[in-house]
RNA sequence: GGCCCCAUCGUCUAGCGGUCCAGGACGUCGCCCUUUCACGGCGAAAACACGGGUUCGAGUCCCGUUGGGGUCACCA
């Protein structure tokens, strides 16, 4: 694989299919991705698939289908946990035959107990159960708990947070396997990190606590340690972790409510806790050459959809024409009511060099592309109204005069036109570009006025403007 | 509450002991361009949480305080 010999590395994302693609765990999984890239390494692609009632195809496909639209790929094919349960089971028995891991018989109302006992004392709850010094064994269910140390300490040299260091006496013996035979997340994740060779776990700083227990099990296997980083979470406006109270919303929603372009949500999810110098707009290929773990930063950072909004204004611009078109055809649809025919789409594709400037989200787009299609009479909003009223029908009325005597439509002509129009009738520009503008599009911003004569042709400029004029001129 | 982590403009960040009366970007506010809205250009306001150390010298190192976050299941 690498010419190096550079040990290789391997890194993983394990997401859960709760239904849709958490935008803090894609940008964890951007980040274990691009790590990998980075260091010539593999990326792998496990899903969580433990919890049977949630993990129906359909969430499974939707953080598939995230993960590829937002260009983050992976190495092999996928791998789900649930497969692995008899593995899993495996081990928790071999660590009860080498005494790393016991039988424990207690009840939950024994636990239950205890946990209450510990909180009216105000001391933290461990468990203390009989069966990890060898009580002899109870009739009815047990779980396979792991003896975990209590002596001295735990030290994890994280990637990104540095040394941590945890007193052993704070891990309690945590459930391997249970009561029903089938193992708990805790055991799962580190058999199949193992398994899969799994060298650098990268995942979000909620799990630094979970990785001292973790890596007990490790310990007690003789397995390998792998190399931890975890990175911060991503938060919502009022600092706390984002969640469905925050609005906070799926790679999906991004995609198709939100109308973002995935190169913008790529680079805005990449510049959200990690920096390279002044560096704003960065490719995915920059992205790979610069990224490492180094530059992470290790407090959380606050979702900022203003700045992904001008992120994705920027790559609106860079855009290709055709590219739009087909992504807005159907938004634009849906807004006039109709489908686009192929024509049309042609015209979007003209209309875009001057439409894209002025949207900074897909559904901008679509909205201002809509005086393209609509038919006659046209509605008009407001502002529109205003513009067409007063003295306008009458300067409508000697600009349509003008207009139609041209031998050429082009906007160098129509342009000339219509600055002599205003000329002739003593009026600045503007008092006639405006109402021609709400005349043509029935709303006081478009593009410039006589791109817009062009794109809408001759023959739909003029009778547009003849529904508004003066027709006694 | 125990344990763990964090702390530079409103937000994302640069800064890795002196070149920082702290740089860039988004946002905000002006001005320019201009037929509107954008784009683009120029400019402004805006931050090293606080207190002790260490050092000739601290945004940068150490300690504490305060504040914030994460985590404490037979969930993942």
């Amino acid at each position: 694989m690498s010419a190096t010999a550079q040990p290789e590395v391997v890194t993983r994302f394990a997401p859960s299919p709760t239904g849709f693609l958490h935008i803090g765990n894609a940008r964890t999984g951007l980040f274990s991705w691009l790590y990998a890239r980075h260091h010539g390494g593999r990326a792998l692609l496990r899903i969580e698939d433990t919890d049977a009632a949630r993990s129906t195809q359909e969430a499974i496909d939707v953080i598939l289908d995230g993960l590829r639209w937002l260009g983050v790929d992976w190495d092999g094919h996928e791998y789900y946990q649930s497969q692995f349960h008899a593995r899993h089971a495996e081990v928790a028995h071999e660590l009860v035959a080498h005494g790393h891991a016991y039988r424990c018989f207690m009840s939950a109302e024994e636990l239950a107990a205890g946990r209450e006992k510990a909180q009216a004392e105000r001391r933290p709850y461990r468990v203390e159960s009989p069966w990890r010094d060898g009580a002899p064994a109870r009739e009815g269910p047990f779980v396979v708990r792991l003896k975990a140390p209590r002596e001295g300490e735990t030290v994890i040299d994280d990637l990104v947070q540095g040394r941590v260091t945890v007193q052993n006496a704070e891990l309690d013996d945590m459930v391997l396997l249970r009561s029903d035979g089938t193992p708990t997340y805790m055991l799962a994740v580190v058999v199949d990190d193992h398994d899969m060779g799994v060298t650098h776990v990268i995942r979000g700083d909620d799990h630094l606590n979970n990785a001292f227990r973790q890596l007990a099990i490790v310990k007690a296997m003789g397995w390998p340690e792998p190399v931890y980083a975890h990175v911060p979470l991503i938060h919502g406006f009022d600092g706390a972790k984002l969640s469905k109270r925050h609005g906070a919303l799926g790679v999906d929603a991004y995609r198709d409510e939100l109308g973002i372009l995935p190169e913008a949500l790529f680079n805005y999810l990449l510049r959200l806790g990690w920096g390279h110098g002044d560096d704003e707009v960065i490719s995915k290929a920059q992205a790979i050459e610069w990224f490492d773990l180094a530059q992470v930063g290790k407090s959380p950072s606050r979702f900022d959809i203003k700045k992904l909004e001008n992120l994705n204004g920027h790559y609106i611009r860079e855009a290709d024409d055709g590219r739009l078109a087909g992504l807005i055809a159907p938004r634009t649809g849906k807004l006039i009511g109709r489908d686009l025919a192929t024509a049309e789409i042609e015209l979007l594709v003209r209309a875009m060099p001057e439409l894209k400037p002025r949207a900074k989200n897909l559904n901008e787009l679509a909205e201002n592309s809509t005086f393209l299609f609509r038919t006659r009479p046209l509605d008009f909003d407001e502002k529109a109204t205003q513009l067409l009223a007063g003295d306008s029908p009458r300067l409508l009325a000697r600009a349509w005069s003008a207009l139609y005597a041209l031998d050429e439509w082009s906007a160098l002509a129509t342009e000339a036109a219509v600055r002599s129009t205003a000329e002739a009738a003593g009026v600045k520009l503007g008092q006639v570009a405006q109402p021609l503008r709400a005349a043509l599009t029935g709303r006081a911003t478009s593009p410039g006025i006589f791109d817009v004569l062009v794109l809408l042709g001759r023959d739909e400029s003029l009778a547009r403007i003849a529904d508004r004029m003066d027709g006694a001129e």
